[in-house]
DNA sequence: TCGCCTAGTTTGTTTTTCCAACTCACTCGG
DNA sequence: CCGAGTGAGTTGGAAAAACAAACTAGGCGA
C-alpha cells in the first residue's frame, strides 16, 4: 500500500517542485527578456550568486533552459528558454497580473505589448467555450484511488 | 540613490514574496478544493506542521486566506480563500496545465471540468484580441528609469 | 475518567541561504 | 610583457529555514 503519509498527486506540485523554488521563476523572466548571462542575472534578480549557479543548472537539467555559446575565443555562455521554458510563459503572465492588479494596481512596473496593438492584459479562458475561468464554474475529478477533493473547485 | 544593487522591479517578484514560499501555492490548491483544516493541509500537502502554520500565518496576513470558524462547541477553524486568494486560481490552472503536458502527458492526476461541460484545458489570450499568448508577439516596455530588456520578450 | 480529535507549538537536528571573498581563463591597453 | 578588467562561476563560514517527532491544550463522547 502507498504509504499513509504521501502527498496528493498533482500537478502543480510536480512544476513546483522543478521551477518553484526560490529565483527560479526569475531566473525564467530575465531568460525570457533577453538577460540570460551569470552577472546580468545576478543584478537583475539579486540572487546570491551561489545560489543562482545552482538553480541554473537545476533548471537546465529539468530541461527548461539552455545553455549556449555566445561567443568563442573568449568562451562565454548564456542562458536561453527552451520551447519547455517558454510554455512557463503563460504562468509568469499569470503572476505578473495578478501582481499588477493587486500589489501594483496604480502602474505596473512593466508593461507589456501585445502584438496587436495593445497593451496586454492576459485572461485564462476555457478552450473549448472560451469563457474567461471562475472558480464556481469548476468542478474537480481526482483521478487517484484515494483522493477526493471537499467542494467544486480548482486545481 | 538607490543602492545599484537592488533587483529589477517587477509584479512577478512582487507576487513570489508573498506566495512563492515552499507549499504556498499548494496551500491555496487545497484551499480552494474546499480542503481548508489544518490536518487535511498536512496530510494533502505532506508539509511539516510547524511550517505549514507559518504558511498560513503568512497567507493570511497576505490577504489571500481568511481564518474562519466552522464549529463553536468544539471551537474549529478552517482557512478559505479570500477574492484575491481566488484571483490567483489562473496562476494555478496555468501551473497545473504546464504539469499536465510536460510531467504527466499520459493521464493528469486530476481532471478539472469547466461548467460548458467540456474538461478544462486553460488558455492564456490577450483580452483585446483573443489570441493566445506567444513569446515573439511580445515587447516588454520596463517603466522604471534605469532598466532595460535585452530581447523581444516577456515578464 | 480515559482516550480521542483538532489545531497547533516545542525541541533538537539537518539543510539551505546568504554574503563576501576568491579563483580561473581569457582579453585588452600600454 | 605586465597589469587591470571581465565573465562565470567556487569556496568558506555564519545565520536562517526546514524537518520529524513528540508534546500541549481545549473540548467531547462513552
Amino acid at each position: 500500500m502507498p504509504a499513509a503519509k504521501d502527498p496528493r498527486p498533482c500537478s502543480i506540485a510536480d512544476t513546483l517542485a522543478l521551477v518553484g523554488e526560490k529565483y527560479s521563476l526569475l531566473v525564467l523572466r530575465e531568460v525570457c527578456l533577453g538577460n540570460g548571462r551569470f552577472d546580468q542575472l545576478v543584478r537583475n534578480i539579486g540572487a546570491p550568486r551561489d545560489v543562482l549557479a545552482t538553480r541554473l543548472k537545476r533548471l537546465v537539467d529539468v530541461g527548461v533552459l539552455e545553455k549556449t555559446a555566445y561567443s568563442e575565443k573568449p568562451l562565454r555562455h548564456e542562458y536561453r528558454p527552451t520551447p519547455a521554458g517558454l510554455d512557463l510563459e503563460p504562468v509568469l503572465v499569470t503572476l505578473k497580473e495578478w501582481g499588477d492588479r493587486h500589489l501594483n494596481p496604480e502602474s505596473p512596473p512593466m508593461v507589456l505589448e501585445h502584438v496587436c496593438g495593445h497593451e496586454l492584459v492576459p485572461r485564462v479562458v476555457c478552450s473549448e467555450c472560451g469563457d474567461e475561468i471562475r472558480h464556481d464554474d469548476l468542478t474537480a475529478h481526482p483521478q487517484t484511488p484515494g483522493w477526493t477533493v471537499a467542494g467544486p473547485a480548482v486545481a
